[in-house]
DNA sequence: AAATTATTTGCAAGTAATTCGCATTTAGGA
DNA sequence: TCCTAAATGCGAATTACTTGCAAATAATTT
């Protein structure tokens, strides 16, 4: 009896299906990325994917196989305030982690609750001893960019970026 | 009659008073970088508080700026995914921002809301017209480093760091 | 008010993370 | 099997941020 989501068909067909359905190309680059990720109990960074490949892992192709699927909702970016960004797979349920700001230990949260649960998120948890802050943000589309809808998908890299105040 | 917080006294006397409670030099460059923290009405880039600046603002000012009034608690770090850090004065109340994945605009979200409650958070925006993901991270101090307690404040830097997996 | 000193600053150089240009390879359709 | 758009690999470039160190200065102390 398969247990929950981490266990869903992580196989390197089931990657080459996925892949294949989002029009991209199923390379062994691109699956063995996948795999890494969904081997791993924990987000992974460009260097621990690269470690983690046996040989011919090629930076480039890791951090631009990491925008590719990022932007077909295939893995997710978590910012886990070490200096690199981490991603894992957009597995069903949604939910956060438990970032220590001493050591950098990542614990997941199974669900998502808030403030005045920091308690019982806190009971739960293995290895945390306190919560001392949470940061939420909500990800979207602004009224002006749905209006020109498509005005180009904005790149994480520079380019004609951020057109707007502050940065 | 000052509205909430954000009119709090933000004066160039209050701003000293804090850095001498919190045991630091009221110097020109940090009650400068307060203060334009405390105009802009979003959370600011480095490069944002140096064009700000009048004259006189060195990078590595600000940036040491940042990380010495982040951990006294004076200001907040915000991620945005922009391909930098944003901080913004840690105001009384906690708030979280919308981002545009688009076009990077920010708009502050007045309360603590989740999930459920994104029909109504959106509703009560004024520039997004959709909501498509949104993340949550808690932050804090794990069992083993509570233990251990005081093995050197894990600076943003390099150094000895995360000594964890997958990086 | 001048002397004292631990902090802080400015500048220049250094790093770490991520991106880009371009020649070469390759997945997958014809 | 051929063809071609898509993907890779390499090196060089960029960006965000940090650091070493000598000079400047805020806040004592006298
Ligand atoms: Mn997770
Ligand atoms: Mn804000
Ligand atoms: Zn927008
Ligand atoms: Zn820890």
């Amino acid at each position: 009896m398969p247990s929950s989501a981490r266990t869903a068909d992580h196989t390197a067909e089931a990657f080459r299906r996925t892949l294949r359905a989002h029009g991209l190309k199923a390379t062994p680059a691109r699956i063995a990325v996948l795999t890494a990720l969904a081997r791993a109990p924990r987000p992974m960074s460009a260097q621990a994917v690269m470690d983690a490949l046996p040989r011919n892992a090629d930076q480039a192709t890791v951090y631009r196989t990491f925008r590719t699927l990022k932007e077909k909702g295939v893995i997710r970016q978590i910012d886990l305030r070490h200096n690199h960004a981490h991603y894992e797979i957009a597995g069903a349920e949604e939910h956060h982690h438990l970032v220590c700001l001493q050591c950098g230990r990542v614990e997941d949260v199974d669900r998502c609750w808030i403030e005045d649960m920091q308690p019982a998120v806190l009971r739960r948890a293995k290895h945390f001893a306190r919560i001392t802050q949470h940061a939420l943000e909500f990800y979207g589309i602004c009224r002006s960019c749905a209006a020109r809808e498509r005005p180009s998908p904005r790149s994480t890299a520079k380019g004609s970026d951020i057109p707007l105040p502050s940065y």
